[in-house]
DNA sequence: CGCAATGTTGATAACAATCAAGCTCGGTGG
DNA sequence: CCACCGAGCTTGATTGTTATCAACATTGCG
């Protein structure tokens, strides 16, 4: 049913390891293979609750997709803001860099997530977005959304929820980064992970990081070592098997009791 | 100009120290005195952006009013959600309250700010937005302004800014949780209850701290035992008065240096 | 095969938490 | 009016978690 490729191992389709910017517009018409109505994350994507004609008045703005070689970036820190992203496949990271160069990721997004809600109010981007992988994202023109908008309840109505639940998520994350041990923060990543993957119809208890230790300790305000020290900790204690990047989580229900129903 | 009272010491209109509930619906209609266009912080609030027709009809739809008693709850974790609420006069926190029974704080308030932007999404508040001092709020029916946003581009407009102000802000402060020591939390923090006094048009340097060093701690992530270290020691230093809750702030440039231009 | 990036593991150090004692201020009642 | 009380705050001593420094293992790729 869902396309399985886009959360295994990327198939190279650009020189492996592109460390500088080798992104590629694809400005093809909306063909039937790439509409909305045909496409394999609708169910979670933005216009989830739309019925057949919205979604085809929706469909006809977001047309334009746009690949992003692993390591290139979607836009840059400063970039004007015109369009929202939509992830059709792949993976991104978000990264704010300080004058300084230190980086901070400030999340990780899977197919069928937005990219760009926060550059709505300065109106350029503050951040980075990076793909993970070979990944393809549905440009969504951000006048033409918010004009389309007016005319369409529906929509309107799944922007300020899309919108509404990032502001959730986010402050899960102050939470864990605020007010968990590191043991703690492991878990609930794991477990978010194994959500969203369930959510995109992927077995949620097994897994492939799209990111190193490090990426997954800048997110969690930890260093690389104590992601490494206690992913293998959890496996010492059968939580879960873990082999470089592939993860298999076993004791679901102990990391749960270890977050601590937040 | 602006009224001072808001931000100095509340003047008790309900029994001191009231730790229950004991919130006063104010359902009078909306007066001169309590449109819009007559607020003390029309300038900084939800219709900032409109014209005078769109604004009266914005005023229209949010003219009741509430009074919160401090210590008292405008919502709770699990109420449904119907409306957002404006912060006219007072200040609150935002609390998430965990199974057993460990609070964390996701955010203060102060006028001007919008409460309730997190429920959008899921239906019901997920938090208790608790009055730090006598407050009152406008209470806008979330449905009305939907509808009404339909038919007023600049509406909607502002209202997905707003949304998407609140998740930079976020970001914001996932970064300090997440890859700040304590000393530059407590710079950051002071540097951004400054700015917002200065934008609600009162003097940056100098402000009341309306929370507890503990609900400090507790938003930054850091007990109040450290909270209270770091300002003796910014006060040693001269980096800052400290006084209580009084606060004023003599080396500006040195917290910043301190923060480091995020 | 060898290099570079990534990941693991150990030893040590630092920062902030915890535990503990006492202080300050405002409010209350004798 | 003064003494007491409690919440909030300050400061000190000690502990513990996680960062840092360092060495080495593994993997993928040229």
């Amino acid at each position: 049913m869902l396309n399985n490729a886009a959360l295994s191992e990327p198939i190279p389709i650009l020189p492996a390891r592109p460390r500088r910017d080798a992104a590629v517009h694809v400005a093809s018409p909306g063909t039937a293979a790439t509409a909305c109505s045909a496409c394999c994350v609708q169910g979670v994507c933005l216009p989830c609750n739309l019925n057949g004609s919205e979604l085809s008045r929706f469909g006809e703005i977001a047309t334009a997709k746009r690949r992003v070689a692993r390591g290139a970036s979607l836009y840059h820190n400063g970039d004007r803001f015109e369009s929202l992203y939509a992830v059709r496949s792949g993976a991104f990271k978000t990264v704010g860099v300080s004058r300084d160069g230190t980086e901070k990721i400030t999340g990780f997004h899977l197919p069928g997530e937005l990219l760009g809600l926060d550059a709505i109010n300065g109106g350029c981007h503050g951040y980075n977005a990076v793909a993970l992988e070979d990944s393809e994202v549905c440009i969504i023109p951000f006048a033409q959304l918010e004009q389309l908008a007016l005319g369409v309840p529906a929509l309107q109505h799944q922007l300020l929820r899309l919108l509404s639940g990032d502001i959730s998520r986010d402050h899960g994350l102050m939470l864990l980064l605020g007010s968990m041990t590191a043991e703690q923060r492991i878990a609930a990543f794991l477990l978010s992970l194994s959500r969203r993957h369930q959510r995109l119809g992927y077995a949620g208890d097994r897994f492939m990081l799209r990111m190193t230790r490090e990426e997954v300790g800048n997110y969690l305000g930890l260093t690389l070592e104590t992601v490494s020290r206690l992913l293998s900790r959890f496996q010492r204690e059968g939580l879960v098997t873990v082999q470089q990047r592939d993860i298999e989580i076993l004791g679901k229900d102990r990391l749960m009791e270890m977050v601590g129903h937040w």
